[in-house]
DNA sequence: TATTTATATTGACACTGTAAACATTATTTC
DNA sequence: GAAATAATGTTTACAGTGTCAATATAAATA
């Protein structure tokens, strides 16, 4: 399929990379023949982002239903947030990497992220009841939790981080411990 | 200047916008004389990228030097991050966001970046002096304050957060906030 | 001045997105 | 089943792109 095969050119390579054409030629159909599919690049681009939003949130959602403390929760979901990053990484850079022209325009894509926005907000929530936190708001939090995490994946996915992270498998426990340090630090006392 | 029109396209348009044949016309000059003076495309994007780390370091250094307090240097140097990323999206964009095909190959590019990185290793090091936080390694520390904070800065730019985020003036104060919280979390006790 | 070097130009090739006109197939409706 | 309709595919074409090769000119140097 067009998607798939879209996918597998993304897999080692940039947007740059992916065109119709080459998706055409995957095919082995005319060159115009994706165009039937998608209106334009863009209209591909849009089905992918969705694709992987609706993803990122059932991980996260599944992830959120393995335990009942919200602070193992929450790491839980840091975790998840960047396994995605790296088991998607196509997907992820389309996402969050502004790939597209104007947001206005498809501002559709954004429930699907809303959702998996609700459920950061409830496990943020619920973490701040337990730990008697007062003073801040719930909205800040959860925005910090999420640049958190989004910092570490986005910085580890584009290797910037050579020098703080290991690599290969170690890399995720890295992760987990700076993810669960973070956690800790704000909502433990 | 080609590096200046360069970085004009790219204000209002992505990596994709930016073509050397588009600097040639700036230029008033035939499309393929900017080959004179960059190899090829990514040859420009290596100097723009290095432009861009130059500036970020500097900013950082400059900034950690107004204050005696670690903590202070900290929030101010995150501040500074996001101020980079608001003011030369562009450079922030190709710095970040993969915008180049082997890493390897201009490894020389991370010496700056490097730098900048030294500044904040060091800080984080007084930080954790100052706080008596013991068993923490400092490089985790440190990938957990930039992580925080990149992630803040690309969030944002991208729009990923229109929710918790306001539009406009304060969006800069609700980011010191933020990045406030977090540091005091981290290492106030 | 003569020679080298830096810069610019023209022309070409293989790509890309995308539009228009046309052809084929599949599906639905009668 | 036959006819009409919708879905899909093809060919051709245009403008824009990165990039190479051959050529010309201007600037700097010997």
């Amino acid at each position: 399929m067009l998607i798939s095969s879209a996918l597998e050119i993304l897999k080692e390579g940039t947007l740059q990379d992916l065109s119709l054409r080459a998706l055409a030629r995957k095919a082995g159909v005319s060159q115009t023949a994706p165009y039937r599919h998608f209106e334009d690049k863009e209209a591909l681009i849009v089905v992918l982002i969705q694709e992987g939003s609706m993803i990122l949130q059932q991980n996260m959602v599944a992830i959120s239903e393995t335990s009942a403390d919200p602070i193992e929760q929450l790491i839980e979901m840091g975790v998840a947030y960047y396994d995605f990053s790296q088991e998607h990484p196509a997907h992820f850079r389309l996402m969050f990497g502004g790939s597209l022209e104007d947001k206005e325009k498809h501002a559709h894509l954004f429930e699907q992220e809303k959702k998996g926005y609700d459920v950061l907000q409830e496990v943020v929530g619920n973490c701040l009841l337990k730990s008697q936190i007062k003073d801040v708001s719930p909205q800040m939090v959860r925005l910090s939790c999420w640049a958190h995490v989004h910092g570490l994946a986005s910085l580890i996915l584009n290797d910037v981080m050579n020098e703080d992270v290991p690599t290969g498998d170690n890399k995720r426990s890295v992760v987990r411990e700076v993810i669960s340090f973070y956690t800790r630090s704000i909502f433990d006392k």
